[in-house]
RNA sequence: GGGGGAUUUCCCGAGCGGCCAAAGGGGGCAGACUGUAAAUCUGUUGUCACUGACUUCGGUGGUCCGAAUCCACCAUCCCCCA
């Protein structure tokens, strides 16, 4: 199976300006195509990864990526599909988070010589002259087309500011400079950034009278039609220090039934012959799905070990499973102790499972908390340094769960 | 520039000068049922020294025994007219 029939089987297209040309250039690897994430957070998140994973894969079938950060459009900000303006962000945040990204891709894409490339638009961006740019660039774009784009829709009700506006007018043109830069032929992109990529091959037909390409990729939503990759704590980040690797493993082994095998299929590089086998799978054997697919992506972010960690973890918690280490908190400080004893609120705040006394009471009192495996039904239970000594499992609910220790 | 409206607890949204820590919904958390799913049901959801006390209703002052509710000024946002 060539690489574009393989996309189109894993579900992962959403819209092509032109399919014929497309498979035919990526399928002998010829295409150059660049794909822009802008630095909006310290970290990339899920979203961002299924574009790297796109990224991957076209490389591994020849072609060549353009990495882009997008350091000068987000200076400006993407309207696209939002109700409200994103908060602006300073320089030096911006800055801060190209590195991050920088960083955090690099283990993904392979930057060898000639393989890839990474660039920055705010290399060109923020150098342009206004004028200059309006008359250059302006002139190509119809505001009365520009405004029936799909893109500003939730705007026009609540309001588009003109700095945002604008937004379509720098894609548009990073587009167009790396076609005249680096031959980059092609944009791929999440699908609500459809208008913004048209945007790019209209002006690069305009001015230099060149085709050049746009395809998107289909956004991994949920059954009930929202973006995946969100909590309600926030997004579920890549870095491990931002989502932990057994975070981030739940985060997937508890994906609904209706939505494992379309996160597998579009997110694994499981073959796609092994994955038709799992469609006819239902009821609990989807449980088997979640773990294969928890497993799978925690691999390719995280790494086999931290995979094999997360998974145990999770066993150990769930199953009848053996021990396995929990991650621990350490009881150390004076504070905690009134005449050598603490008490099991005091241990849950200071373990980070739940956020102040009142709600440590009440899971307490609704008989969510137990220690060592003990339901603990009195929020006046005590606890020595010397029980603390080997450490307590200390566990809030079915799904959080922490070590505490003193060892001082 | 002129006129009008808004700002409430995580979000949406109701709030008569005292009965407001503030209705209702969403979300979160916990429990039951299960498959670490969904649906459903129950409880809970400002903080703490928790049958009590303390701090919240854009900001600052004021009126009043008493203010989320009244007044003044400031800030932000939206709408209409120019």
């Amino acid at each position: 199976m060539k690489i574009y029939e393989e996309l189109v089987a894993r579900g992962l297209i959403a819209q092509v300006t032109n399919e014929e040309e497309i498979k035919n250039m990526i399928n002998e690897g010829k295409a150059t195509f660049y794909i822009g994430f802008d630095p909006t957070a310290d970290s990339l998140h899920v979203g961002h990864f299924m574009a790297l994973c796109l990224m991957k894969r076209l490389q591994m079938a020849g072609n060549k990526p353009v990495v882009l950060i997008g350091g000068g459009t987000a200076m400006v900000g993407d309207p696209s599909g939002r109700t409200d303006m994103r908060q602006m962000m300073t320089t030096e945040t911006i800055a801060h988070n190209c590195d991050c990204f920088r960083k955090q891709m690099e283990r993904f894409i392979d930057f060898g010589e000639g393989k890839a490339i990474m660039v920055n638009n705010a290399d060109w961006l923020l150098d342009l002259n206004y004028v200059e740019v309006l008359r250059e660039v302006g002139a190509c774009f119809s505001v009365n087309r520009m405004l029936t784009a799909e893109c500003y829709k939730q705007r026009m009700e609540k309001g588009l500011s003109f700095l945002e506006f604008n937004y379509m007018i720098m894609q548009s043109y990073d587009f167009y400079h790396l076609f005249k830069t680096y031959g980059c032929n092609m944009q791929f992109g999440g699908d609500d950034q459809w208008s913004n990529m048209l945007g790019g091959t209209e002006l690069i037909r305009r001015k230099l009278g060149k085709d050049a390409h746009a395809m998107t990729i289909t956004l991994l939503l949920n059954s009930e039609g929202k973006k995946m990759g969100k909590t309600a704590s926030g997004a579920v980040w890549l870095d491990p220090n931002k989502t932990t690797p057994y975070d981030f493993y739940q985060y997937w082994r508890n994906v609904a039934d209706a939505d494992v095998l379309k996160c597998i299929r579009m997110l694994t590089f499981l073959p796609i012959e092994q994955i038709n086998e799992m469609d006819s799978w239902e009821g609990s054997q989807l449980n088997t799905a979640k773990e294969i697919l928890a497993y799978e992506l925690t691999k390719l972010v995280h790494g086999d070990d931290e995979a094999n960690k997360a998974q145990a973890q999770a066993k150990a918690l769930f199953g009848a499973g053996g021990e396995a280490d929990a991650p621990t908190a350490e009881m150390l400080d004076e504070d905690f102790y009134i005449e050598g004893k603490t008490d099991i609120l005091t241990m849950l705040v200071r373990s980070g499972l739940v956020k102040s006394k009142s709600e440590a009471r009440q899971a307490v009192q609704q008989g969510g908390v137990s220690v060592d495996g003990e339901k603990i039904n009195d929020i006046k239970t005590y606890y020595t340094k010397e029980d603390l000594a080997e450490g307590k499992l200390l566990r809030k609910g079915k799904k959080s769960y922490m070590k505490v220790v003193f060892n001082g």
